[in-house]
DNA sequence: ATGGCTATGTAGCATAGA
């Protein structure tokens, strides 16, 4: 079962690519973050011709999150329960005996932000969310954009993002915490490249210097992580005319017959 | 050099992203 996450930055502009991403790589399932689309303009018709369903949650201009499988989606959750928020981030549900949780974390702007105090709010009410769902499902996934890097290793200048915002320590305890609660980074399982990122700027030719940051993960149960047999990075689709700024991440898992 | 791109809503630029 082969799990994936990507930021599309506009599932309009990037459904091409998604489609044949999605043709070459053969996700089960694929998590969608920035939509930016309405529920009624959701493309239904383009992911089923491809034999997948899709569960979303969308708004206007703004965040909007999906998730796509080819196998039913049950039990499907749209926001955080008792979290009232009017920005559509976060959709869950049960697909093949696996809770997946789709979630695109609020960026946070800067430290000291308002924008920033959302996202830490936000993150403690996902986390509380999370400790819970643990118990209930123990094959749960998390996949997403964080908005978080979690070490000085996924930053391309550590030092420069010093406790900037995606690198603040209030940011990267509340990433521990979700590991806290029984939950891997399933990138790090495995040997992986130097400088191996999921978000490039579009300025600067960011992409092109390496000059990024892995914001992107997929974090696993514990009994998922038994049964994970890979993670990696797709830079190719960023290589594109009119990329999206994240690249997709996919995660492999040995499910039992 | 605190900018630099890109997308959206909307018809000029403002806002947001990370």
């Amino acid at each position: 079962m082969i799990l994936s996450t990507w930021n599309v930055n506009s599932l309009k502009v990037r459904l091409p690519h998604l489609l044949s991403w999605m043709e070459g790589n053969s996700p089960d399932v694929v998590c969608l973050q920035e939509t930016k689309l309405e529920d009624a303009k959701f493309p239904v018709a383009e992911i089923e011709a491809l034999g997948y369903c899709a569960i979303f949650s969308g708004q206007k201009t703004y965040n909007g999150v999906a998730i796509l499988s080819r196998l039913p989606a049950t039990d499907v959750q749209r926001g955080i329960p008792d979290f009232a928020d009017e920005q559509r981030r976060v959709i869950a549900a049960t697909i093949a005996g696996v809770r997946i949780v789709c979630a695109y974390v609020p960026n946070g702007q800067a430290v000291d932000s308002d924008k920033y105090r959302y996202k830490l709010a936000w993150l403690s009410a996902f986390s509380e969310w999370i400790r819970q769902d643990l118990a209930s499902y123990p094959n749960l996934a998390i996949l997403g954009d964080y908005n978080i890097a979690p070490g000085d290793e996924d930053v391309h200048d550590p030092a420069a993002w010093a406790g900037q915002v995606l690198c603040s320590r209030p940011e990267r305890d509340a990433f521990d915490k979700l590991i806290g609660l029984g939950m891997k980074d399933s990138f790090r399982l495995f040997p992986q490249a130097e400088r191996s990122y999921t978000w490039w700027d579009y300025r600067m030719n960011a992409f092109r210097r390496k000059m990024g940051m892995r914001i992107d993960h997929i974090l696993l149960s514990h009994s998922l992580c038994d049964r994970c047999t890979r993670c990696q990075i797709d830079i190719e689709p960023r290589k594109l005319e009119r990329p999206s700024d994240h690249a997709p991440v996919l995660a492999e898992i040995r499910l039992e017959s």
